[in-house]
RNA sequence: GGGCGUGUAGCUCAGUUGGUUAGAGCUCUGGUCUUACAAACCAGCGGUCGGGGGUUCGAGUCCCUCCGCGCCCA
């Protein structure tokens, strides 16, 4: 036991000895019901781990913690999400290049080592290269980090999203959703970012308001030359025009419902048409319908089975050639002004000719109005008509959507309300789920088409791989029966060039850690998991499509339990980001308060509850830290034991009676996954326990009132020392090991989690409200002390206390210690109907 | 507009199936060098529990309604 503790150091000490001793293994010898496996969420690898990393991993490590104090074999891994986009930025930045797929691999191909002002262009295997070689170094950062914060999962079980296991799981799970008929492809309209040149699902999609501006536009009656006035913010779209449509039950348009128009300056027949979307009140009550300004329009055109005319390609820009539907001579002309112009040019030109043919009247109204973007875009969602794989999720199937919303009524929300979020999700779903991307760090769709006579993919016949030959890359691996020589050649195959969703390969974590098909041992441990921890942003995601796959795949749910997180706000109540630059970085945070302070905090932040970020609570953490430290060293050093002997002193055993019921409420907090409840719980105990009990027995442990007092105080300390260790572990997990290692031996963290009954045993008939009773005079001892502006060693000549019989009882059974601690000469009693203390102060002092 | 959550001391938050006088920490004020801890300890100040209505012997807690804030979805 050090003279003078110290929490410096003890992260570097106890990570690295957790590390060398497999203090947090997976044993996996042990059957399904005495594991608890984890699902434990891949940070995005590329970037960096912010504090709210920090927060939601410790209330899963807390429960980690607790369960394998329970005896449970804890299944605990970590994972890196390195496939996707993110990476692909940061791969951009970093090295300052960009993929182009048509180029050929060079292997001697060298990043700069400085990025320059212009990207390098370079393939897709060298791209996929650098991809690699970055997220190695950054999750060598990331398990620093996780490590110094004490995170106790087992480290030989990590996986990366981009590894072979994980593309061999993506891809088997998607053949054989493909087998079942639940994957499929389909050419249809898809939103799409036209910066990255993909497709998005509905689930990457957030709406941003932006500026917008209504123009009013005149159509031509083709029956009697009339003017129909509609009001669009995209007025660049009337060379995709299709039909103007109005409500059926609005009276002004009824004449006109059968009607044909004529579009403004493209001069192209549309008729007019019913829906019941259009909305009456909405600008001039009628609109055009565009192929496709808005997801409404593909509603329209699909319900109304009206015509396909695209002018918007896959880079954003109007098409360069002049569409077949625009046959005039005015309409060419006019289409040449916006050919191969970005939409945005176009949209400007448009104006211009529809100001100066007359057919824009009034002012442009400028509006504020909701627009879809893709969540890590910055420009507006294109609808473009695309081929596209997707899996069934519920969203076009009400009877699977019935059924997967059953699955999420099965699962146990923490908070329960968490559920519901789930549930207006799947409900709400308008499409199954896009999982192709146009993109190339991910993983391959696992299929090649076959090339007809004319060197035309034969999309309906596409080639799979066997099981066994995966993960393959259909971009150089060619299918079975074929060489790669017939890639590209009529008669030959060509690979599919795009890659997976990266959410659906991430909803396949229990799979991929858990050894689906690849290790049927641990699988049968682990699977179903028992805790997916996750932050509620990500329900509509990552929660879902992982119910989604098990439920297809395994006709399950992957796990029992769901712990939603909250964010960190800052003080403002905003949520941090770091645009405002107010995101602190971890490692700084770690290293300045120490990583149980930090830990402290996040736990004191309840299940699914927004939590503000507080250096304040850190500073307390900080301090109950240090607070272990001396108040352990000071129970050890005079002797504390904890077996021999009795518990015979009244006051010990109020303690212990108390003790033992904080072990069953903590114990039954963590049950319910509350463990910021267990934290307050045995942080309250804590304080009165140092502030009162030990002060309390001081005089009596070194000896003032005989032997068997001292054993049966020396008893109590070091049981509730023991048993206090262990409560803090999962939340302070290197303060109470620093404690732990003085007197005994291993880890604290593989003890067992205390027995209530075993120390209410101890506590024997003690009566827990002595200890209050005691703690409740020792104020008023105080009081009188710091009124008199005195030292609290000084000495009351007189105590007169007063209360109610019971009360008095009480207080009595514990005198002797009372007038040790408070250096009461004289005590006495008298009754009151509530608690006082009269008390004279010594005249010597 | 729909759904979910939330509102308690200046700040951050507890408050269990409705039950004495609503708690803790921080801040602030005053005090104490005390043989575990001065980065500590002791004491104190501070609240009509968002507003209104209802149920009840009794409401921070249950019900209704309004207001504020946050998130998700349209």
């Amino acid at each position: 036991m050090p003279e003078k503790p110290t929490l410096d150091g003890v992260e570097a000490r106890w990570s690295t000895a957790w590390l060398d001793e497999g203090t947090y293994h997976f044993a996996g010898d042990r059957p399904r019901s005495d594991v608890y496996s984890i699902d434990t969420p891949p940070p995005t690898a590329s970037g960096s781990l912010h504090v709210g990393h920090v927060f939601s991993y410790t209330h899963t490590d807390c429960m980690a913690r607790y369960k394998r104090m329970q005896g449970f074999d804890v299944f605990y891994p970590m994972g890196w999400d390195d496939n996707g986009l993110p990476t692909e930025r940061r791969v951009q930045n970093f090295y300052g290049v960009r993929c182009d797929p048509s180029l050929p691999y060079d292997p001697d191909f060298q990043p700069p080592s400085q990025p320059g002002k212009d990207q390098i262009a370079i393939s897709r295997r060298n791209f996929v290269e650098l991809c690699l070689r970055l997220t190695v170094e950054d999750e060598k950062a990331f398990e620093d980090l996780w490590r110094t914060l004490g995170v106790s999962v087992d480290w030989r079980l990590t996986y990366q999203t981009i590894d072979a296991k994980s593309r061999a799981a993506s891809q088997r799970a998607f053949l054989r959703n493909l087998a079942r008929g639940e994957a499929y492809q389909s050419e249809a309209p898809t939103l799409w970012d036209v910066t990255f040149r993909t497709a998005v699902a509905q689930a990457e999609l957030e709406d941003r308001e932006r500026p917008g501006a209504y123009h009013r536009i005149g159509f031509t009656r083709t029956d009697n030359g009339e003017t129909v006035y509609i009001e669009t913010t995209r007025p660049e779209l009337i060379p995709a025009c299709v039909a103007l449509v109005a409500n059926p039950d609005d009276e002004r348009y009824q004449p006109l419902f059968g009607k044909t128009v004529r579009t403004p300056l493209f001069d192209v027949e549309v008729p007019v048409v019913a829906h019941h979307l259009a909305a009456i009140d909405k600008g001039s009550g009628i609109a055009m319908i565009c192929t496709f300004g808005d997801t409404t329009d593909v509603t329209w055109w699909r319900e109304l089975q009206l015509p396909t005319r695209p002018i918007i390609g896959w880079d954003g820009r109007l098409m360069s050639e002049t569409p077949e539907w625009i046959e005039s001579s005015e309409g060419i002309a006019a289409y040449a002004a916006i050919a191969g112009a970005t939409a945005h040019t176009a949209k400007e030109r448009i104006a211009d000719l529809l100001r100066e043919s007359g057919h824009l009247v009034g002012d442009i109204r400028p509006i504020t109005h909701p627009v879809k973007f893709f969540e890590k875009g910055d420009k507006p969602l294109e609808i473009v008509t695309t081929r596209q794989w997707y899996i069934r999720n519920g969203g076009r199937d009400a009877d699977l959507r019935e059924l997967l919303v059953k699955r999420g009524a099965q699962l146990e929300w923490h908070p329960e309300y968490m559920g519901s979020r789930y549930t207006n999700w799947v409900e709400g779903l308008n499409g199954d789920w896009l999982v192709s991307r146009q993109r190339f760090f991910g993983v391959p769709v696992p299929v090649w088409y076959p090339l007809d006579e004319d060197g035309n993919p034969i999309y309906g016949r596409p080639l799979v791989p066997e099981e066994s030959q995966l993960p393959v890359d259909p971009s150089s691996d060619a299918p079975n029966g074929y060489t790669e020589s017939q890639r590209g050649v009529p008669g030959g195959f060509m690979g599919d060039p795009d890659v997976l969703d990266t959410w659906a390969t991430s909803s396949l974590t229990p799979q991929i850690v858990g050894g689906w098909e690849t290790d049927p041992d641990r699988w049968s441990r682990v699977f179903p998991f028992d805790l997916r921890p996750q932050g509620h942003d990500i329900i509509r995601t990552w929660l879902f499509s992982t119910v989604v796959r098990a439920h297809l795949e395994n006709d399950d749910l992957p796990w029992k339990h769901a712990a939603i997180s909250g964010w960190i706000l800052d003080p403002d109540r905003k949520k941090m980001s770091k645009s405002k630059g107010n995101v602190v970085t971890p490692i700084d945070l770690l290293q300045e308060h120490g990583s149980d302070a930090v830990r402290y905090w996040a736990a004191s932040g309840r299940p699914g509850t927004d939590t503000a970020f507080d250096v304040g609570q850190m500073k307390i953490g900080r301090r109950l830290a240090i607070k272990i430290l001396n108040a352990s060293k000071f129970a050890l050093s005079m002797g504390a034991v904890t077996e021999g002997g009795l518990v015979s002193s009244s006051l010990d055993r109020a303690m212990l009676a108390q003790l033992a019921e904080l072990v069953r409420q903590s114990t039954t907090a963590f049950e319910q996954y509350n463990y910021s409840r267990a934290l307050e719980l045995t942080e309250g105990f804590y304080w009165r326990f140092c502030d009162d009990y030990l002060e309390l027995v001081k005089d009596r442990v070194y000896g003032g009132m005989g032997d068997e007092a001292a054993a049966s105080a020396k008893l109590a300390l070091g049981v509730a020392t023991d048993t206090l260790l262990r409560l803090f572990a999962p939340f302070m997990p290197f303060v109470t090991e620093e404690v732990w290692s003085w007197w005994r031996e291993g880890s604290v963290h593989r003890q067992s989690w205390p027995n209530a009954d075993a120390i209410a045993q101890l506590a024997g008939d003690g009566d827990a409200a002595a200890y209050d009773a005691v703690a409740e005079v020792l104020v008023f001892v105080r009081k009188a002390k710091s009124d008199a502006k005195k030292s609290m060693r000084a000495r009351l000549a007189t105590a007169l206390v007063l209360g109610p019989d019971a009360l008095l009882e009480r207080v009595r059974a514990v005198q002797s210690d009372l007038v040790a601690a408070g250096g009461i000469d004289e005590i006495s009693y008298g009754p009151a109907e509530r608690l006082e203390v009269q008390a004279t102060l010594s005249e010597t002092d």
